[in-house]
RNA sequence: GGGUGGUUAGCUCAGUUGGGAGAGCACCAGCCUUACAAGCUGGGGGUCACAGGUUCGAACCCUGUACCACCCA
């Protein structure tokens, strides 16, 4: 784009603000002028994006972090650091399988088994390349300064080659393992999932309590000739392998050793003591299935039990049941026949049945209701069956103990704090993590098997047969399986950056010095980076590196209600939806299409409807991430508001609008951006000095990651200070025909500067508009440059902070209010040109008169201001103080007796609540004897002004009153 | 059951070593005042969830309770 062409174009900038033209015009811009690379220069600050799910759209979360990320980054970059901002997306192996999977199910009704493993594969990449587009495309309009050459997938060859070198090494170190473990089984999906991936949810359900006879005619103590077990999940029972008492438990301790006959089986179970088996519950017997239940496992383990398992990997019931030992080899001699009845039946067929059975058989003893939890698979929504497979696995003991140690010495830094509790919490409790899925979408394991079952871990099948001195005759097979996406994920921030070559990336960019996220993600993935990137990343000490220094835990964004944002909901919002409008219609079929859950889509539809009769109307980029800024405060939750979206969309308007007003005062004339003398009214030194003050505090502001406050502080500084009272206040000095030449020049110089000054403040948070204005208003304040986005971030010059122009202004405003208050509450037009009178003033009031004559006279619309020193010349008047000073207005033609009486009597009684409590504080000994001498001060003036000022209006009353 | 966070104006939320309760939006009244009606001016509105405690003084610190949310079992 043609700079000049777009600046000359326009004489004036459009009456309102349309965010839509101007992000067009500088995204591409900004983008192929190279600006979001690293300068090259200056110290260094990286920081890499989350990588989302490469074939997804981003939600408000990312709206909401990538926000954030690009405020450092940009802030980062105005300060002269070397700043990389990386970005690249996530294979995300399950979602994208499925969701490739349905697609092919609905467009050719054939399943991925028909396509095959290859010809699925391509599948994948097709619609990858088609729709992996939305995200950088999406990022792209929000305005994030990622450095696009740099961009990342991690299925990426290079990215590939760091997942397997980490594999590898991990296996050669002895912290990965392979074996038949019980996992997180997905009957669905038909994959591993990692407990994160476990949703557990509360339900209303049963508890069966089963007589199980005692073999070789035994009896309790209690003269019963069975024990009774209790299960949640009768189906087990066939894969039962003893029951277990508590050791210290007397009904049962001469049954020890015994056994019981498993019904509708016929296996003898082995009575065993078991610290598991819980006196207080039921009848203090618990019957112990190895094969399907994460505790039993324990207690089969420890009672060197046998793993049963009777389930497929479709949780239906195997025609024959499989035995294996604790190693997970399989075990001969012991029955392993299902009854027919049962075969092939889904577990929850099987279930009815086997109740059935045993109520038939008289084994029932009763079915009781209860409250108990389910684990479902986040994918899937099925019931998570615990099962027993050949799965992979991270050693990950010797792996979090430096990662805890990261955290406890502070290499990492949580922010907000509290979350390193969190992260405490679940790394001291820490499981192995399953690391294989049977998906084909993702990184294929490394591994390769000869025919005897024998493991080799390598980069290729070359690169085995060397590494184990393989024959070459000797039949290899790859595994079939792939690493869990948060394992490739966990190797981001130095996979990205070219390990395992030791490259200059690697050298400048790591560690990355922040990673924004949300808390939800913190096992997931925070955890994971940080003991991966401890354990292959070493600084030239040979130190282990973290992956980043601060970690900065977003809050999640809901919707109105507080509910969490999900397509099953209907409530999401599509961020670019903010910045462009949407009709209602469009929103309606957006929410409805597609829907995993047909069914919900009417209810959808109504809430849709509801919620957004109008569609949604534009806001542009720069509303919405002021919002986002805005809410970024350090609670959990954030509460989605459309009126704020629309309150921060105004404030762009009123930035607008405030630009327009100075360039249409400044362009064409002297700002004294060629020299020339200067003259800077009281009005201008007060606004240079707030301006200190703000550069100040929006930096600190940053510097902690308080984002909100940041915000916060530029929308009060621009809106209240700037527009409402120093344009206001520059508009005397512009207007006035026989002001000198270095005054105006003064004026227009403060206005330009300070409107500049501003821009670049504000430009990390809102890029777009800052520019734009930008590009008009620095060539008035003498600057050149190719864009705001490199220019120096502002530093407040304490030497320009001016307490007396400050306090001046103060007095200023206080008459201007004060008359503004006589005018509304005596209902006097805003316009009509009133005599003042200042009475009882002090010399310092009459100077800050002298000095702010004309500044009065305009901005309250007075025909005169008189002031008076003897009482003698006031005639009756209505009133407001500032201070101790009389702001009188004559009563003659303006004033009703009764209302006035009335206005002050509710200031009499307000003074008189003040002075009261006040009172109390002073007359308690305790308070003047213990309190700090400033505060007991400080209260002592603010009684005695209360009641000097009470006084005044009193006896202003009494006077009207006798008129 | 264990843990964490929250409860402040009608709504969404600030409140930084304890010292006169704030913002935006909404509401009421008046204004097209030559940057802005996406605006200007003025105004009403809160037992800071509840109960104790510490303190001269508590929205803030401590204890307990209720409710909400999330995490874990």
């Amino acid at each position: 784009m043609d700079k000049t062409s777009q600046t000359s174009e326009q004489n004036s900038l459009d009456k309102t603000y349309q965010p839509a033209d101007i992000e067009r015009r500088w995204a591409p811009h900004w983008e192929a002028q190279g600006y979001f690379r690293p300068s090259g220069q200056g110290p260094s600050f990286s920081q890499m994006i989350p990588p989302p799910n490469v074939t997804g759209s981003l939600h408000m979360g990312h709206a909401f972090q990538d926000t954030i990320m690009d405020i450092l980054t940009r802030w980062h970059r105005m300060k002269g650091h070397n700043t990389l901002w990386q970005v690249g997306t996530d294979h995300a192996g399950i979602a994208t399988q499925m969701l490739v999977e349905r697609k092919l199910e609905a467009e050719e009704g054939k399943t991925r088994h028909d396509l095959g493993r290859e010809a699925f594969l391509d599948k994948v990449w097709e619609w990858k390349a088609e729709s992996g587009g939305n995200i950088t495309r999406q990022l792209r309009r929000l305005g994030a300064s990622v450095d696009w050459e740099r961009e990342r997938f991690t299925m990426d060859d290079g990215f590939y080659k760091a997942v397997q070198q980490v594999f590898i090494r991990l296996y050669d170190d002895g912290l990965i393992y392979r074996g038949k473990r019980l996992v997180n089984w997905d009957p669905k999906l038909h994959t591993a999932i990692s407990d994160l991936e476990v949703e557990n949810k509360d339900q209303q359900g049963q508890f069966w309590h089963f007589r199980y006879p005692l073999a070789d005619g035994l009896k309790t103590r209690d003269g019963q000739d069975h024990l009774v077990v209790a299960t949640t999940r009768p189906e087990t029972l066939l894969g039962d392998t003893c029951v277990a008492v508590n050791p210290d438990d007397e009904r049962y301790a001469d049954l020890v050793g015994q056994h019981v006959i498993l019904p509708l089986v016929g296996r003898r179970l082995e009575i065993v003591a078991d610290e598991h088996a819980d006196m207080e519950k039921g009848s203090g017997c618990v019957k112990i299935t190895p094969a399907h239940d994460f505790n039993d496992y324990e207690v089969g383990k420890r009672h060197q039990q046998p793993l049963i398992n009777v389930m497929s990997l479709s949780a239906a019931i195997l025609d024959q049941a499989q035995a294996f030992d604790l190693k997970g080899q399989p075990l001969s001699g012991i029955d392993t026949s299902i009854p027919e009845a049962y075969r092939g039946l889904d577990r929850y067929e099987a279930r009815r049945l086997i109740v059935a059975d045993m109520e038939a058989a008289g084994l029932l003893e009763q079915v009781e209701p209860i409250s108990n939890t389910l684990p479902y698979g986040d994918r899937s929504g099925v019931v998570i069956e615990p099962l027993l497979t050949d799965q992979w696995f991270v050693r990950i003991q010797p792996l979090a103990e430096p990662a805890i140690q990261a955290v406890e010495a502070g290499d990492i830094r949580f922010v907000p704090k509290q979350y390193e509790n969190m992260y405490f919490a679940w790394m001291r409790d820490i499981q192995d993590w399953c690391i294989s899925r049977q998906l084909w979408w993702g990184h294929r394991i490394p591994a390769w098997y000869d025919d005897q079952g024998n493991v080799y871990v390598g980069s290729d099948e070359a690169d085995v047969r060397a590494k184990y001195g393989l024959a070459d005759d000797l039949t290899l097979n790859q595994d079939e399986d792939v690493l869990d996406t948060w394992f490739s994920s966990g190797l981001w921030t130095f996979g990205t950056l070219g390990w395992p070559e030791s490259t200059e990336a690697l050298k400048a960019f790591h560690p990355t010095n922040v990673l924004v996220t949300g808390f939800d993600i913190i096992f997931f993935w925070v955890a994971r980076m940080i003991m991966l990137t401890l354990h292959f990343m070493k600084d030239e000490q040979g130190k282990p590196q973290v992956p980043f220094r601060d970690v900065y835990v977003t809050g999640l964004i809901r919707d109105e209600q507080g509910q969490k944002m999900s397509k099953s909901k209907g409530n999401v919002l599509d961020p670019l939806d903010m910045v462009d409008g949407i009709s209602l219609e469009d929103l309606l079929a957006k929410r409805t299409g597609n829907m995993m859950q047909p069914q919900m889509a009417e209810k959808i539809a109504k809430r849709t409807q509801k919620a957004f009769p109008d569609g949604i109307a534009a806001h542009g980029t720069d509303a919405l991430r002021f919002t986002l800024a805005a809410l970024a405060s350090t609670g959990r939750d954030i509460n989605w508001d459309m009126k704020r979206l629309e309150g921060y969309r105004n404030f762009c308007n009123k930035l607008w609008n405030a630009a327009r007003y100075v360039l249409s005062n400044a362009e064409g004339e002297d700002c004294g951006q060629h020299g020339g003398e200067v003259e800077l009214t009281l009005a201008d030194r007060w606004i240079i000095s707030r301006l200190q003050q703000t550069e100040q505090s929006v930096t600190q502001h940053l510097e902690q990651y308080r984002f909100d406050l940041a915000a916060n502080t530029l929308y009060e500084f621009i809106w209240n200070e700037y527009c409402d009272w120093y344009l206001e206040l520059s508009k005397p000095v512009l207007w006035d025909e026989n002001a000198s030449a270095a005054r105006l020049r003064g004026t227009r110089q403060t206005l330009v500067r300070v409107l500049e000054v501003t821009l670049r403040l504000a430009h990390p948070i809102m890029p777009f508009i800052t520019e734009e204005i930008w590009q008009r208003v620095a060539p008035l304040a003498g600057l050149a440059g190719e864009t705001i986005m490199l220019q120096p971030w502002p530093q407040a010059d304490q030497s320009r902070i001016d307490a007396a122009a400050e306090q001046d202004i103060e007095w200023v405003k206080g008459i201007i209010v004060a008359i503004r208050n006589l005018r509304a509450e005596m209902n006097i037009a805003p316009g009509k040109p009133l005599p003042i009178l200042l009475y009882k003033g002090h010399s310092e009031d009459l100077r800050r008169l002298n000095d702010n004559r004309v500044f009065l006279q305009k901005l309250a619309k007075l025909e005169s201001v008189t002031w008076v020193e003897h009482e003698a010349d006031l005639p009756m008047s209505a009133m407001q103080l500032v201070g101790e000073m009389e702001v009188r207005l004559p009563m003659a033609g303006f004033i009703d007796k009764e209302a006035e009486i009335t206005r002050l009597s509710k200031e009499v009684d307000r003074l008189g609540q003040d002075i009261k409590r006040t009172e109390g504080k002073l007359s308690n000994e305790a308070f003047v004897s213990k309190a700090p001498e400033a505060v007991v001060q400080k209260e002592q003036t603010k009684l005695a002004e209360a009641r000097q000022a009470q006084a005044t209006l009193q006896e202003q009353i009494e006077q009207l009153k006798a008129l």
